[in-house]
DNA sequence: TCAAAGACTTGAAACGATTCAGGAACTGGA
DNA sequence: TCCAGTTCCTGAATCGTTTCAAGTCTTTGA
């Protein structure tokens, strides 16, 4: 009836018992009396309680916060968009509120520093992992569980989740040889980030398994310019290019695509390209290419789940997961 | 030196104050003796001070936070992640935290109580505005600042950032017609929207203006599914068909031009198509669509600027942005 | 019958900030 | 000299929560 939100105090008054007493019946301490418990939360449920968070915050320093962390880079890419929603699907039914914490163009590890020193969140999450990431250091040093949307390579164990690029790789090389291509090219993501080394490997293993020769395509990778791509694919010598192509992102496929296709080139006769891709719009608009699918709002529930799972606590062998999709 | 964040205790010991002094003297309170100010925030930059958000919090009620609400709607449309980035730049320099509240698929006000119940945020930034916005609504009946993308039409005064989309479709009609187009159909958006009627607004204007007949398409709109628009397409009549289309969504445009194609109908030189567009990838893959800008970034770095100033009490009237990037 | 043990409950302190009602020291005027 | 007024500073209370030491009451065992 009151017009004010229900605290501990008025429910300890509606119940007649003290503040302590509520706060540990709302909390099941087994200290309390079983049917004492069951009336306090009644009572807190039909008085629609809800803990204040800034009291909580206060006294334990718990924020019932997780934070992901944005990248210049990942800005119109379709990737993030995807991403959060997929945090926030993994999020629901927790206390854990996502907070976006803005990048910093001259240091990419101001916000990092920033959620540490302030304390700001019970758990982060970060893509565009790479092998030796001080992020993820300075992170494990400071004691602050975190989650990364890829892997490391530093001897340091933490929860990730990372779609297999290796197996990627490989299993495109298999489609190009089914499809009869011989000479194949890699259009690789920047070798900072560590899927790369993952998708080299799984590109070099196929190529050895199914007997086709690798291209190389100079030092272009999926995040250069998407006109330089363009003109890449329409000016390649005829007798030097390759028939058939991995990408390892959908609009640096396309854009190549496009190149081709300004050369005369049709994708699905003269030469095969395979792409990853979490949107189904560019099927549509180059149903040649070949796409494989990866699902980034997959990602993102799955990061929630672990980055959540190792704020309580949990083993990281158990956090750590490989995808196909 | 010591090894813990500093508080408004420590500054208050390092400098030989009162705890109240120093905190009036951090907020240049007039109360306090000029030098005196200087000399508490000189010790507090050294210290590296960082007043506690849970301390705050409680005690002012203030949060420091904006949150924008998630639509189902927008997921993988492309506009969510440039708008996030944008609110985030829009908060830079500010105190304010940006968190992401889920929707609900059950209840689409659930979110807005969500907060408003809580008090977890002091501004509230959402996307989608009908006419009749019940978002709008209730937050206004609780006092709760926000900033809306899209107008209302329902006699309330608030915060918003909104495209043109009158002029869109004017002007979209003037290409039309320099091209010679005569038979023209509109693509719209939904039309619970409140930018539908802008959006028709616009069109019919232009349709009296440059002497040209609208061609009725059914009830699709920019959401209908992209496979029905491509059979839509690919499938009318060809002599009810409409020799120009103006579209208010990048992807249904682009589904659309390809279900022309399919039906052997070149754009460009059977039928043009003018569309609004965020991503400059689609121009490569369809670059005979004619696209018009639209900045949802612009958007977001706004709409966070103009909730601000909401939650800072400015007037509403000089919080409106009709804006035509 | 009494002490010890157990079962429940509780007030007070603490987390870090702001606000408010004073208090001390000084000024100036009569 | 004294009173009133300024200027500047401060302790205490408060926001909502958790934790801890201590309290009351009942039960148990000898």
């Amino acid at each position: 009836m009151s017009d004010k939100r229900p605290t501990l105090r008025s429910l300890a008054e509606i119940t007649g018992l003290g503040i302590s007493t509520v706060s540990q019946a709302l909390r099941d301490s087994p200290e309390i009396a079983e049917e004492t418990r069951r009336r306090v939360q009644l009572a807190a449920r039909q008085a629609g309680y809800r803990p204040n968070r800034a009291g909580v915050r206060l006294r334990t320093g718990k924020t019932n916060v997780v934070t992901v962390v944005l990248n210049p880079q990942d800005e119109g890419s379709g990737f993030f968009a995807d991403f959060v929603y997929g945090i926030s699907d993994g999020l629901a039914g927790t206390s854990y509120h996502l907070v976006v914490t803005p990048y910093s163009l001259t240091d990419p590890m101001a916000p990092i520093r920033y959620i540490v020193e302030t304390g700001s969140a019970d758990g982060v999450i970060f893509s565009r992992t790479q092998p030796d990431d001080p992020r993820a250091r300075y992170l494990t040093e400071h004691g602050l569980p975190f989650a990364t949307h890829g892997r490391t390579a530093m001897g340091l164990s933490h929860p990730y989740y990372d779609y297999d690029n290796e197996t990627f790789a490989f299993e495109a090389l298999r489609l190009l040889a089914e499809k009869g291509r011989k000479r194949i090219a890699l259009l690789a993501p920047p070798p900072q980030l560590t899927y790369y080394s993952h998708t080299c490997k799984g590109y070099e293993r196929g190529l050895a398994a199914f007997g086709l020769t690798g291209v190389p395509l100079g030092s272009v990778n999926t995040e250069t310019p998407l006109t330089v791509l363009h003109d890449l694919a329409r000016d390649v010598a005829h007798d030097h290019a390759p028939d058939g192509v991995i990408c390892c992102s959908v609009t640096a496929a396309v854009a190549y695509g496009v190149g081709l296709a300004a050369a005369g080139k049709e994708i699905g006769k003269h030469v095969d390209v395979v792409a990853k891709s979490s949107t189904r719009l560019l099927s549509m608009t180059s149903p040649q290419i070949t796409f494989v699918p990866e699902d980034f709002r997959k990602a993102g529930r799955d990061l929630a789940k672990l980055v959540i799972a190792a704020v309580g606590g949990e083993d990281v062998s158990g956090l750590q997961i490989l995808s196909n999709e």
